[in-house]
DNA sequence: ATGAAAGCGCTAACAT
DNA sequence: ATGTTAGCGCTTTCAT
């Protein structure tokens, strides 16, 4: 026993039979109380606790995950992180998987690459994960299919997929985009834009769908040209903006597909020597912790992190409990679904009486 | 039921055995292949890659680390994924990690709530990380504590500790802020204030500090009343703005201990009617993604979150061989240097005394 | 209710 | 250069 400074240094790290051996019991014994065995007497469970403390005693996961086939870990794949929308996703799965004794695996690699994509899948193997939440939002079929051939359990969002170990998370876009057009027709405004995701993402497009269909069912013309193909980046909303300013008929309004593309907005309309919501009323969709913060605040659609990842952890743990437990035979819920809700600030206002865009 | 009987079907997980069979070599072999041995004849390697293929194995690491000793995960611990910056250093050293055949555990955990740091130490400890980079910036006295007991290599930013399994990661805090104050000095400005971090937290006294000197080496008055203590959040850079405006004698310029209170501060101005940069020049420190996009878009002291990654993988990756070979007996580096630089973009401008400014 | 013992899939020592 | 074998730390039958 060595002795270093002020603190005091574990010997050497206690293993299970040095739990058993200073609470007198065996192995199994120490192994059975840590998993919360009921088999366990009150009175052998208490020594083993005890020892537990006194030796600063943490179960080894590796050799858990060995023998029991279990790794505890989920796998979580997302595109980017340059949006704030994904960490604060991450963030929030992460919790709610370490609050049920769950590890996460994060890749945020490139999933277009197919180097890239292997690696991942790869990592998510090797590790043996027992499941993967596919948070790409659309641009999922190859590494749907990387894995779908191991077998593994995988939860996504947007579409489904005949597999019985592959669940769904619907993402109820109508409700948020209703809400968006409703107030934006009660401000006043008709003339209604669209600053689409990329046409790739099944999400951008499932997003794109719910407003022109909420446009048509709120009698409201859908101009072509007020529908512009960004890519969910601040650039691409600037970008998106730019192609707006050079037409000759322009929308009192803008509803973007992501709070990225928004903001990008909010910063074109500024440098064009414009003034959001006088100008041009704006609103966005995710509703990212920036959203609040941006000049003005964003308008936006909210999707809850919070319950995507709830959405998303609990497709995974059902489809794990079911494979571990041959007892529960099928009927496992498969399909999530999760609102979003408009929240209103400082980025829409009434439409400008006199003049619009063209002033 | 013996021991692997009935295992020949290919569309069970493939293991060790089931490689070393279809290739007609020994597990060992099988082994030496994947760890790429030297001591294994082409001819035989050639062999097990192909079986490997064939099969689709993985090796399971659970079963590698258990043996080996070696988990190949490196844990990392933010205070606080609300400001992009951690998610942005995370990403990095994740990409580093992956890389270099290491995996992260993420604990973005309130370090200062007791029992939410004794988890997160609890789940480092477990997966038998190799390592932890403690990146919460000078808050993290309890964490580290409670980590050292286990003999675990550390890395952390900012100040040294006398243990040789901890190393440091030291920020040029100076030479970016020195180029700051030159910028804004450049400009015309002479009265320069200061929107500190919480006191709280090591790094938020370094930057305050290195500010002052350079105020001092620059024959810079420092008025008590422009350095504001605020939390490093956009709320912060709010609420500090506004003790600023209370203040009968203003700056005409502002640093900012993070690009979050700089954003904040930006927002502020907005609100209260005034212009950046024409009636305030913000300053902010991260350069964060964001910061290209504010309105003005941020000039600020950049902090490489890719080279702080990498400084703190490498520390990590020099004490995870060093406890792995024996034959490495000692002087390893512990000190790391990251450097900070300044990039100007549309938030400085001349103090408006200097201008002619209409109205 | 408790314990003894058999491996989980792999690496590393030791043999050859 | 290749194979044999003994565990890594734990869970889980199977006995008792």
């Amino acid at each position: 026993m060595s002795r270093k400074g002020s603190r005091t240094t574990v010997s050497s790290k206690p293993d299970i039979r040095t739990v058993a051996a200073l609470a007198k019991v065996s192995i199994a014994t120490v192994s059975r109380t840590i998993n919360s065995s009921p088999a366990v007497s009150d009175k052998l469970a208490q020594r083993v606790w005890q020892a537990i403390e006194q030796l600063n005693y943490f179960p080894n996961t590796h050799a858990r995950s060995l023998v029991s086939g279990r790794s505890r870990i989920f796998g979580i794949i997302v595109e980017n992180m340059t949006n704030p929308f994904f960490p604060e996703l991450i963030s929030s799965f992460e919790e709610i998987a370490v609050a049920n004794g769950y590890e996460i695996l994060v890749s945020s690699t490139n999933i277009n690459s197919a180097s890239q994509l292997t690696g991942c899948v790869r990592r998510m193997l090797e590790r043996k994960v027992e499941g993967v939440a596919v948070l790409t939002f659309g641009s999922e079929e190859s590494v749907l299919d990387q894995l779908a051939v191991h077998n593994m359990p995988i939860v996504l969002c947007e579409f489904h997929v005949d597999d019985p170990k592959i669940s769904t998370i619907l993402l109820d876009y109508s409700a948020g985009i209703h809400a968006a057009v409703a107030h934006l027709v009660k401000l006043g405004h008709s003339r209604i834009g669209f600053l689409a995701g990329p046409h790739t993402l099944h999400s951008a497009i499932t997003r794109l769908e719910a407003f022109q269909q909420t446009m048509v069912e709120s009698n409201l013309e859908v101009h072509k040209n007020w529908i512009i193909e960004c890519d969910h980046t601040l650039k691409g909303g600037v970008a998106g903006f730019g192609k707006l300013m050079n037409l000759e008929s322009r929308p009192t309004a803008l509803i973007c597909s992501n709070d990225m593309t928004a903001i990008g907005v909010l910063r074109a309309v500024y440098m064009a020597g414009l003034r959001v919501p006088e100008d041009l009323s704006v609103i966005g969709l995710d509703d990212i912790d920036f959203a609040e913060f941006t000049l003005p605040p964003l308008t936006t659609i909210r999707l809850s992190r919070v319950e995507l990842a709830r959405a998303a952890f609990d497709a995974l743990l059902f489809q794990a409990e079911n494979s571990a437990n041959p007892a529960a035979p099928s009927a496992i819920q498969r399909e999530f679904l999760v609102s979003t809700t408009l929240v209103v600030r400082g980025s829409t206002a009434p439409p400008a009486e006199e003049k619009n865009l063209q002033g």
